[in-house]
DNA sequence: CGACTTTGACCCGCGC
DNA sequence: GCGCGGGTCAAAGTCG
């Protein structure tokens, strides 16, 4: 935003001097003053035009102080919207951070932890680890009746926006297409990590629900648990957005020229 | 009501 | 035998 609103100066500020590199009508007259006395009607012409030429110099300065200061309010706006966003994500972490019983205990809705791999997985243990803080979660395959794959998810203890899933048999039916993409399948995000015996698997958080989200309304809810350093970047993000925009540039476009098309209109007295 | 998550209790293997 | 840690079970609770 501060770009395209400093962008938004420097385009003025070009964009005058051509009007005021105009030769200057004082030096214009103090030269043709000393010309003979046949010219003085033509001279008195050229003054009332150059009269009129001060007259819209002195608009155009107007009218570009004036969209000066409204560059200044958008840009306390920006600001203000800055701040607004950043108390708004600091109440969420608060609120995340201290879990109410309804979440503590029986089913929330909400999958902390999930490693898309194209298969259904029920939840049948949860166990804090000797060296890790976070939970180790157990999922069996749910998608055939017999099927004796299980999986282990775990955050990675050096980088917490990964899961480290670790996997146990091998599955005795087709993978969901509906669902997504095998971990090992070309395109996939996944980098494996693993042992030989069971194979594990590094996973990007994909489907964290805190998960830092830009949408156009400024609704910038929640982010990632303890990511604190995201909140320059999802700003940045989000004024990127909004540049890339093109709705919001042809309006903010639309609001200069009127405010330009405003100033130059000659004065009715 | 079925499917699902949560979580405390229980089981088992391993090292001392 | 005992303690510890990892894995599993099952009752309780929630949601659509």
């Amino acid at each position: 935003m501060e770009n395209l609103l400093n962008s938004h100066d420097h385009d003025f500020n070009n964009f005058l001097p051509t009007f005021m590199d105009a030769p200057n009508p004082k030096q214009k007259v103090s030269s043709s003053s000393s010309s003979s006395c046949s010219f003085s009607c033509s001279t008195n012409k050229k003054l009332e035009a150059l009269k009129d030429e001060n007259f819209q110099v002195e608009t155009l300065r107007e009218g570009l102080e004036k969209l000066q200061k409204e560059n200044e309010a958008l840009r306390l706006m920006f600001e203000v919207m800055s701040s607004k966003s950043n108390m708004l994500h600091e109440a969420y972490v608060r609120e995340s951070s201290s879990p109410s019983p309804a979440i503590r205990r029986g089913f929330t809705g909400l999958r902390p932890e999930v490693v898309k791999d194209g298969y259904q997985w029920r939840k049948y243990g949860q166990k804090d680890t000797k060296n890790n803080p976070s939970p180790r979660a157990y999922f069996k395959c749910s998608m055939a009746p017999r099927c004796p794959v299980k999986k282990k998810v775990q955050r990675c203890l050096e980088d917490r926006a990964f899961l480290i899933a670790t996997y146990e048999g091998q599955h005795n039916h087709d993978v969901d297409p509906t669902t997504g993409q095998s971990l090992s399948s070309p395109g996939s995000s996944t980098v494996i990590s693993g042992t030989t015996m069971a194979p594990e698997y590094r996973v990007p958080v994909l489907d964290n629900p805190f998960r830092p989200c830009i949408t156009p309304d400024l609704n910038l809810s929640g982010s990632d648990h303890g990511n604190n350093n995201n909140d320059d970047k999802r700003i940045e993000d989000y004024v990127a957005s909004l540049t890339k925009d093109p709705n919001f540039t042809v309006a903010l476009e639309a609001a200069v020229a009127r405010s330009v098309a405003e100033q130059l209109k000659p004065s009715t007295p």
